[in-house]
DNA sequence: GTGGTCTAGACCACC
DNA sequence: GTGGTCTAGACCACA
């Protein structure tokens, strides 16, 4: 896998990133275990401290759970999730709209954008 | 001015993405004189070259055209500006798209986010 | 070797008038892995950012790409260097034909003259 | 009038080409009077002395006489101009035929241009 | 080692 | 003063 990571944010914040996206995207489902640090760090080429870190921020927001011996768990909360993506849509959304409009597109503007794309 | 320039492209990659973005928002007007290379570049904090170089992509593009000894103009061909704010805004809407399927968002599932944004 | 530069035009644009030569002519045929910037350089006895230059003028027209690190090649599209050839041909071929004429030659003129030379 | 001067050649030697071309293209008609050294110089905006320069040259090659006072006249020799004119047009055949060999045309290939371009 | 980018500074033609 | 060209030399990512 290519994790491609740009330089213009901390490795760690992209990781968060794409781990997020994993699981609001259902690829990773809830309740699934995540594999140890050590392999997801190494799968992702980053040192295990950086992949850690991710993780303790990804815990932070309530997408994950660890449990002493038996590992980390994405969050069995559909809501937490569901949320999650929510908030990830509208600021897609938002840097979205705050590009068109600097290109000197309103609503209208986009809207017929958008049909004229189907 | 901080113009805030990202690792993650040539900085005369984004010069040319700054202008263009002034050009078809209307802030540099068909027509209008733009500031010399020099000046322009001191203003951005570049090397007078890499300025240079931005402005002769813009040329290349169309949207500026020089003049030899009056300095660089803005094309007054609207025709080229319109085409060139659709690409742009098409290119944006591309990956708004791109992003929110990422995101397990389909074409109803934004509409649904947009009517509730409002 | 003397490139024999003319001052009438840029020696970027000479050297990327002599290199499209050699593509079109075949002696640099389609895939041919040119030398580096930096030889091709001394070879012309520029400085290798002219070189450079005249290099991404060849991309931007198709003739060349790059590869990051293994140099750069003749592309193999013969369709391309097919039209870049007609495309110089028939500019030879008008400024012959417009010299011509300011000579007072005609067509039918311009004929005989050939038979004439055969 | 733009005399548009090169920096590839002398400018007398381009003027020389000039009025030969203005002798041998009938603009300049057999027994034609020249206007004054000083005023073809004005005209052309180049020194006298370049503009004699020329016109001896002319007269070495029997295109213009000089009467001591009545000025200089394009020779009345009708088969001395033809001749020029033959000898520019072949130079300017073979520069062509030169060209568009280096380009890979032989005789066919450019016959087979000219009938595409009619 | 490759291509690519950037800076610094010079010189030129044009008007 | 303007744009345009050229050189010299540095640094970077890639593999």
């Amino acid at each position: 896998m290519d994790w491609g990571f740009r330089n213009d944010l901390p490795i760690y914040s992209q990781l968060v990133e794409k781990i997020k996206l994993g699981i609001v995207s259902g690829a990773l489902p809830p309740g699934a275990r995540l594999a140890s640090v050590r392999d997801m760090a190494m799968e992702a080429g980053v040192n295990p401290n950086t992949m850690q870190r991710a993780l303790q921020e990804l815990e932070r927001e309530g997408l994950v759970y660890s449990q002493r011996t038996a590992g980390r768990f994405v969050t069995e909360d559909v809501k937490v999730i569901e949320d999650m993506k929510k908030t990830l849509a509208k600021g897609q959304l938002e840097s979205f709209l705050q590009a068109m409009k600097e290109l000197g597109y309103d609503r209208e503007g986009i809207i017929a954008l958008l049909k004229e794309d189907e």
